[in-house]
DNA sequence: AAGAAACTGTGTCTGGCGGACACCGTTTAT
DNA sequence: ATAAACGGTGTCCGCCAGACACAGTTTCTT
């Protein structure tokens, strides 16, 4: 059963994209349905995605949609792969911290503009090709450096909690004169009152600084310490 | 009405416990509420647990709920605290090196206890006591090893980050014969079948290698990049 | 040319969900 | 004793995902 839901994800992700057939033309396609459930969740949200308002926006009846898709599981992961798009093509001569670094930022980039992103990617899932050729390039930067394989599937993972941690951080913080500022203006305001409690990160809060470094900051932590760890293996050989 | 529930919750997470009232005793209680809807969380997830469920468990209709609690978002925001628990005593004498490893260690604890504390925990929200305690542990022992209080705020975010993204991936692979085995089987007959467009990943893959270092590894990189961080600044005093 | 087969879109139905609201009985303060 | 406040219940609504039967359309086979 769960293996069933598996391999229809992987079927719909990873098959060929069409087979001719007898009956009529189909008048939709997994492109623009996932488009249109693309559109809706830019807008209002992954909870406001419902087999309805994908139908609705597209002009036709919720059940139809079932003719194209097994089910709103799937819809969200072809969403997913639509919404993430192709990896941005390595920059030349920059070295893998670079070519690192770039991965970064343009990742954070599209979760920073489809946040609903981080709701429809936890939990387990089948990833896309889409998805994998993302990992894709992580890894290879890394390649030819010392780390075992698996070893640079650690580093692609802790690259991606970075990044997935920070832009969940700026949906609170988020662009400027968002509306949920409120929420941020509570916990400091209860931060505040508590101080005593909180010694520490009162202290934090209170000092002045720059902010949004975080994506920064927490990036040259990481590659200082994977090139410490490549320079070691390098002293090795 | 967005900052309306933001104070309901900041209420509820931080008002005071009770108040003596007139009227009938309360049957049920916070507490109570929350224990049942982290034992519906526990055995069949997130998603299992409604309000019907919950009263149910206690043998009470779902109105009632509504006596304790203004709705779901805030009943999920309970039973986060209440799964979270207080954060573990800082060791002594390690440094700050060796709290944050066993903090980042006793995380991935309450996570692998709760794998449910993923989903309830994207997307702005209000931070609860316990949650904020967590939070003051991992500043507090960056005290005084002259980062900034942004950049001891980054590394908390950083570290949560990290430990989050591995507990994401236990998932995926999970304690020993777990029923989501198929589903990484699945990725892994894909990433096969199309080794040519992922070289790098089909490689790293099998390569060899015992697994279940992911969270070891990315922490190490992580502190030694801090340990950097914090060399450099006693250096330039 | 004719029928069978396959496919698409629709309408209807079910079970479950969160939550609003009116209601009744109980308890306490006045 | 009475009035106010409060706790638990039953009923109702709108929305959701999805099962299923059905009608219309296209193409393959004979």
């Amino acid at each position: 059963m769960m293996a069933e839901a598996a391999n229809d994800t992987v079927r719909l992700l990873w098959g060929p994209p069409a087979k001719p057939t007898r009956g009529p033309k189909p008048a939709l396609s997994l492109e623009r349905i996932a488009a249109a459930g693309v559109e809706i969740a830019d807008a209002e949200g992954l909870g406001a995605v419902s087999m309805q308002k994908v139908a609705g926006l597209l002009d036709f009846t919720k059940m139809s949609l079932y003719r194209y898709v097994p089910g709103k599981a799937e819809l969200v992961a072809l969403m997913v792969e639509s919404a993430v798009g192709e990896p941005p093509t390595a920059p030349e001569g920059v070295g893998w911290r670079g070519q690192l670094t770039a991965w970064a930022h343009h990742l954070a980039d599209s979760f920073a503009r489809h946040p609903w992103l981080l709701d429809a990617t936890v939990g387990p899932r089948v990833l896309g090709p889409k998805e994998l050729a993302w990992l894709e390039r992580v890894v290879a930067a890394l390649d030819g450096h010392g780390l075992t394989g698996p070893e640079r599937m650690d580093a692609a993972v802790l690259l991606t909690g970075h990044v997935r941690g920070i832009a969940a951080q700026s949906r609170h913080t988020g662009p400027a004169g968002n509306p949920e500022a409120e929420l941020l203006a509570a916990l400091g305001t209860v931060i505040q009152e508590h101080a005593d409690r909180f010694p520490a990160v009162a202290a934090a809060m209170a000092d002045p600084g720059g902010r949004d470094q975080a994506l920064e900051f927490g990036l040259e932590r990481i590659l200082d310490g994977l090139a410490a760890l490549v320079a070691r293996r390098a002293d090795a050989d």
